[in-house]
Formats: structure tokens, C-alpha cells, sequence
DNA sequence: AAAGAATCTCGAATGCAGTCGAGTTTACCT
DNA sequence: AGGTAAACTCGACTGCATTCGAGATTCTTT
């Protein structure tokens, strides 16, 4: 039985996680310290650097959690019937949501996935479940005849991701005062992307 | 005469920023401490807490000024008569050159302006800068009919920077090995948004 | 020119993230 | 069981950004 040590350890690191997260909405993430933590989650300061490589990745893995069960949720939700662009729309709004319910923790996981020190295989894996979902809505919009065929897919991922990048961007400096203006411009934005803007 | 003071702080001001960027060059952000850099420009720790509200805000405005540089050697070289694309190609490369020209300082610009703690008027200031270049360009590219009329400039110049801020997440991430890819990427990209993906 | 106000300067103190290494608990082997 | 290796824990320590506050310098006023 090499259970007890490993049913601890999942124990602690849970007692960490939840201790840290209560306290980063409460007092926020800059003033929550370890020792805060530490002394919330009953263990020693050093022991969290045992489950955690930095105060960061704490609730970057929360947040990261969160996301992949929105994720699921979603595709449970949304069936492929909408046209390609309203499921996008449906997309990427939630994940606009859930990203800015709070302001400091989407701020913090934006700049760490979007600009990080260096590339790591756990952004590149974060990304690829972004690239999954949007190369199966291509694929299908593909063959309903929505969006011209050949197009790399991978593109065009990047292409809407980008412009979900901007509208955080612009969230987060004061260029928009609700959900619904984002939105508003999202939609305009994707069929900017569909229709082109020559003819 | 109050020059004696105004005059020593402006070279006290200069003395830290040249420091600080030498040593930023050098050594890298992380590893430099102000320690060093009160020590390099020959003040007290403190004295330099003074002239700038904290470390980052040492390069970020050296940055910023010589971003203002770039922009208008740019503004200089280029003339509009090649094609309105061609045009916001050249302009974005200059700036994604110049960001990623130092992978350290430009991440840390980057994460500083797009997803500030809180909205402020120095970022708009900033911001504002490229939508009044960009509004220029839409403007002669709208009367020579190479976009569509009454179109919303704001969301044109919004849809073509998140696609260059994209790329720089794409880079950040790994996403690219060299700079002539970006260009390639960011070519296919805006061709995008003339024609469309549908047709 | 003298004194009082304003500004500038810096070494010392504070507070926090992250590391170290010694001590403790658990797993594994014979 | 008994002994050894591996993993876990934590208080003390380190290094750094930022703040404090007391003293020095410059300005202003009369």
C-alpha cells in the first residue's frame, strides 16, 4: 500500500490550492503572501514550493483547471447547428467572460499564457485544445460551404484568436464599458474576417 | 535662477536611465538590482525612487521614447503610394522588430500596455499614437478605393493590431523561428481581412 | 544676508518571494 | 522486525524592491 503518502500529498495540495485561491479573491494577489497561505493551509511556507514551483502558478493552474471544465461545458451546451461565426461568438464570449469575472487573475494568466518567459510545452498544450475545438468548427463550416475551402486552418485559428486577443486588450485599457459592447465589436470584427473589407 | 536644481535632476534623471538601460542590456532585468544601478549612476538606492515610481518604469519609458523615434524615422521613410497593406506591413514589422529585438524588454512592454493593472492615460496616450497613424492610412486608402467606404476606422485599426498582437503571442510562444515567417504570416493574415474567407 | 520653506539625498529598516539544509515521516527490501 | 533510501516538512536564511525619516542642499522672502 503506497497510498497514505500520495492521499496526503493530494490533501495538501488541495488545502494549498483552496487556501490560496479564498484568500487571492479576498485580499487580492499581490497582498496575500506565502506565509498567509502557508498558515491558512496549516503547512510550512517552504512546503508549498514542494507543490508549486512559484506563487503564480498557484492559480494559474486553478485558473487553468476552470478552464478546461468551461470548456467541456460548453461543447456540451453548444450544438454545431448556428452558423460557424455564432459559435465562435458563443466561444470565445465565454471564455471572455470567465477570463475577466476577475479582473487580477485574468490579467495575471493572460500575460503569463500570451507572453511567456519562454516558450513551454504547457502553453503549447493550453493552445492546443484552442486549435482542436476551432479546427473542428473549420472543418465543418468547410463543408456546409460557409467559408471557402484550402484555407490553413491553423491560420484562421490565429486569426480569431487574435482578434479575441484585442478585445481583452481592449478590455483591460478602458476601451470598453460592458460585456455587450464587446460583443457588438467581436461580431463586427468576425464578419470584418468573413466578408473582407474591399468589397 | 532656479536652474541649478532643474539642472541637476534632468542629469541625475539621464545618469539612472543610462544605468539602467546599460545594465538591463547587459546583465538582463532580472539580474540587475537597483543596487547596481544606483551604484552605476553614482546615487543613493533611494534617490532613484525619486525620478522613477519603480523598476519597471525605468525602461518602460525608455522604451516608449524610443518607440515615438521609430515612428517617425517611419513616417519619414515611408511614402503611401504603395498599396495601403503593404503600407500597415511595413509599419507593424518596424514595431515587431523593435519590440522583439530585446525577447526581455519587449515582453515586459508588451504585458505592461495591453493588459495594464488599471486603464491609464499614459497607455491611451499611447494607444492613440497608432490610431492616428492608422486612421491617416485608411483615410487615403478609402479615397483611392482600396477598402470599402464607411467602414468604422477604430475597429479597422483595432482588427489590424490584434492580428500584429497575436503574432507577437504567437512569437512569445514559440510559434515562429524567424522574422520572415511573421512577415509571411502576417501577409496571409491581412490579406485576409481584405477579401474575406468566404469567397 | 539670514532664516525658514521646499526639495533632494541616501543609509537603514521593512516586507516578501523563494532557497537551504537539517530533521521527520513513509516506503521498500531482506 | 530492522535498516536504509526516498520523499516530505518547515523554520531560518538570503536577496531584492520599496519605504522611512533624518539630514543636506537649494530656493524664496524680507
Amino acid at each position: 500500500m503506497s497510498g497514505v503518502r500520495a492521499q496526503k500529498k493530494q490533501q495538501t495540495r488541495r488545502a494549498i490550492e483552496e487556501a490560496a485561491v479564498e484568500l487571492f479573491s479576498c485580499k487580492g494577489f499581490d497582498a496575500t503572501s506565502m506565509e498567509d497561505i502557508a498558515h491558512a493551509a496549516g503547512v510550512g511556507k517552504a512546503t508549498i514550493y514542494g507543490y508549486f514551483p512559484a506563487k503564480d502558478d498557484i492559480f494559474l493552474q486553478y485558473c487553468d483547471d476552470r478552464l478546461v471544465i468551461a470548456f467541456n461545458q460548453f461543447k456540451e451546451q453548444h450544438s454545431k447547428e448556428i452558423s460557424f461565426v455564432e459559435y465562435l461568438i458563443a466561444f470565445f464570449m465565454i471564455k471572455f467572460v470567465f477570463i475577466t469575472e476577475n479582473r487580477e487573475f485574468g490579467r495575471l494568466l493572460l500575460r503569463e499564457m500570451l507572453f511567456p518567459k519562454e516558450p513551454t510545452d504547457k502553453a503549447r498544450e493550453h493552445n492546443q485544445r484552442y486549435f482542436d475545438i476551432l479546427e473542428g468548427v473549420f472543418c465543418v463550416a468547410e463543408e456546409r460551404g460557409e467559408i471557402a475551402p484550402n484555407q490553413d486552418h491553423f491560420t484562421l485559428s490565429g486569426h480569431f484568436f487574435s482578434l479575441y486577443v484585442g478585445l481583452l486588450a481592449g478590455w483591460y485599457s478602458g476601451y470598453f464599458d460592458s460585456l455587450e459592447e464587446v460583443e457588438k465589436s467581436m461580431r463586427t470584427l468576425f464578419h470584418q474576417v468573413c466578408h473582407g473589407i474591399i468589397s
